[in-house]
DNA sequence: CTCCTTATGCTCGTTATGAGTATAAATATC
DNA sequence: GATATTTATACTCATAACGAGCATAAGGAG
């Protein structure tokens, strides 16, 4: 019957548990027509986990990260309040909404784990909040989204960097596989993740791409954790894909969350925890198209959101803009107890 | 700094770590138009992550429970590795399809923990497989999944169940609630699970569904759990609803598990994961039927996967059934990569 | 007053969806 | 062997949802 990590007594450290927990958070706002992500400063050699704080800023080379907070066994009722809690403490957010997102546990993840540390393993979690505040006085700061994935951001069309680096490098990848079958495996990996081109790229599959470009080595990651495990990149890349990159796995888990941010939208109204309680439609379509990355048709959002009866005016306007003022509305909560899944219906492609 | 647990010293036995980690598999096939879930027998007194074997069947009354296994931190590359490489053992199954559920952690879910025991993670996954061979000498069995919600099945309409006692039952709990706040919470929360009714029920609301019922006190683990506690249950309801519990929170992970399948069969091709290589467009409706708990239009269903390129004709057809024989079909890899979420699409209602 | 900008209303063709009707091809029954 | 029964499969039709665009309204800037 299945005995935790058979012996708990076999992990590091003689009678640790050879397992830690983290939970992790994903906080995310949309500002100027930006979704960012809150990061904090680690230095360089901080275990995932925390540790003590080290004196941030202190010389060394500090890396950026998602906040990491830990669970109180036996004060933390459910591992969301511990997450609320830390969150709380650490940067003076107080998270509205919050879902959980993925565990992950994968080997090495975090670096010292190969030097003798314990597995840690990270409850990620995704959290909304409505405005910028960052109240705390801690080394946190928002960072757009699009900082760590610009191939992400359709809103201009497709980025150049697609055009340019990336199908093409992906095309060599399918062409260089060794071996017939291994060709077809990756070009039908490569077409799930980028549609076969810039048509049919699917916004939600944010992490099959993060991933398989991190396969193909063009991740600073790549390099970084292969160095770590002291192999050589899998095929050397002449230089990295732009894009900030994050400590540990935290791009990954970012890219998790963007991805389900993305699918989320689109049958639950979640885009009302992004902006204030009342808003122009324009101020809507804005935070949707931030969150996925395209563009989308004014006035069928329009339609779909108002005749869709996700909000409702309040016959009041904005002030102080330009153009014909806009009417505020806002969020019709009724709308969760007629339809069934009530989002904003992205369409399939951009444009 | 964060570690884990503001003093590992803290928990069972002087030196635990106040955390241990098991992971969890929910494992699903779909026989004879009924979907099943793969149980395990424990002993009554057995902790969540395993411990010694504690000879099975040896008196003591035994309880049902999903099958647990550990996370090896030195060996397992992946959680999902370690998944399978348990299940392998255990069941003698070879997983298929595999993906994470959602990591439980609230306290007290192992009653141990009342009595200095640590708290226990669990990182559930869903895993499908095609048929009911189940290998393994251990006392694992197939159950049906309606058995522990016999109110998610409304293949024959709307069941008795919630005609005669559940919707009664949360009538009165909305009634009953203390003071009129209370009430509109109540009201709108039963809204959402039970859509105001036996109309605009939504097959996906499981786990909201199941943790209704848990609060009202309809469900044997409500009185349980509070009698774990010391606390008497919430609302003493004179019996509890018909359907079988499992151990821990195991019903709950099952909730989770059964949601998120039905969630998943509408845009992922998953239901292929669950009938053979070929197939009659009849067993392939019999089994999303099963599943998503509803009746399809066979016309339509047809339609959808046909025309929308989901299966491709054998040309060859099914022996030895009644009336006119149907032809056998397969999945069509390529529409992975044509549609961006193909699935099949069930209506918001049933019939 | 005219242009520019944003808001908002409405139309139109296409596609998807829900519900049938009709016909075909087997086996079971008398 | 004719007929009923059962399941498969092909089509039709009305309606809703969706994608794209035209047209008009209501502000400010020049």
């Amino acid at each position: 019957m299945v005995r935790t990590g058979k012996g708990n007594g076999g992990g590091a450290g003689g009678c640790g548990p050879g397992i830690v927990v983290g939970l992790n958070a994903v906080i995310i706002a949309v500002t100027d027509e930006e979704p960012r992500v809150l990061t904090v400063s680690v230095p360089g050699d901080t275990p995932m986990e925390g540790g003590a704080p080290a004196a941030v800023g202190e010389g060394a080379e500090t890396q950026e990260a998602l906040p990491t907070g830990p669970l109180d066994p036996k004060g933390d009722r459910t591992l969301e309040l511990a997450l609320r809690r830390w969150v709380r403490a650490q940067t003076g957010l107080e998270l509205g909404y919050v879902e959980q997102l993925y565990t992950f546990g994968d080997r090495f993840r975090d670096p010292r784990e190969r030097r003798g540390g314990p597995r840690v393993l990270s409850v990620a979690y995704l959290a909304l909040v409505r405005e910028g505040r960052v109240a705390g006085e801690s080394p946190s700061r928002w960072r757009g989204v699009y900082r760590f994935f610009p191939w992400e951001d359709w809103r201009g069309g497709p980025p150049s960097i697609v055009e340019r680096r990336l199908l093409p490098a992906v095309e060599a990848w399918v062409r260089e596989a060794p071996g017939r079958a291994a060709r077809e495996l990756r070009r039908e990996r490569a077409a799930v993740a980028f549609g076969r081109g810039r048509d049919r790229w699917d916004g939600e599959r944010v992490l099959d791409r993060y991933e398989l470009l991190y396969e193909m080595g063009l991740l600073p990651e790549t390099i970084r954790d292969a160095r770590a495990a002291g192999e050589k990149p899998p095929e050397a890349v002449a230089r990295p894909l732009p894009g900030s990159s994050l400590a540990f796995d935290h791009r990954r888990i970012l890219a998790t969350a963007l991805g389900r941010i993305r699918g989320k939208i689109r049958y639950r109204p979640v885009v009302f925890e992004l902006v204030p309680e009342e808003f122009t439609l324009l101020r809507l379509q804005r935070t949707v198209e931030a969150l996925s990355g395209i563009r989308l048709h004014k006035q069928n959002f329009r339609r779909l959101v108002d005749s869709g009866g996700l909000v409702e005016g309040t016959g009041r306007l904005e002030q102080g803009s330009r153009g014909r003022p806009a009417e505020l509305f806002r969020f019709r909560r009724e709308v969760i107890l007629e339809r069934p899944a009530p989002g904003v219906g992205l369409p399939a492609r951009s444009r």
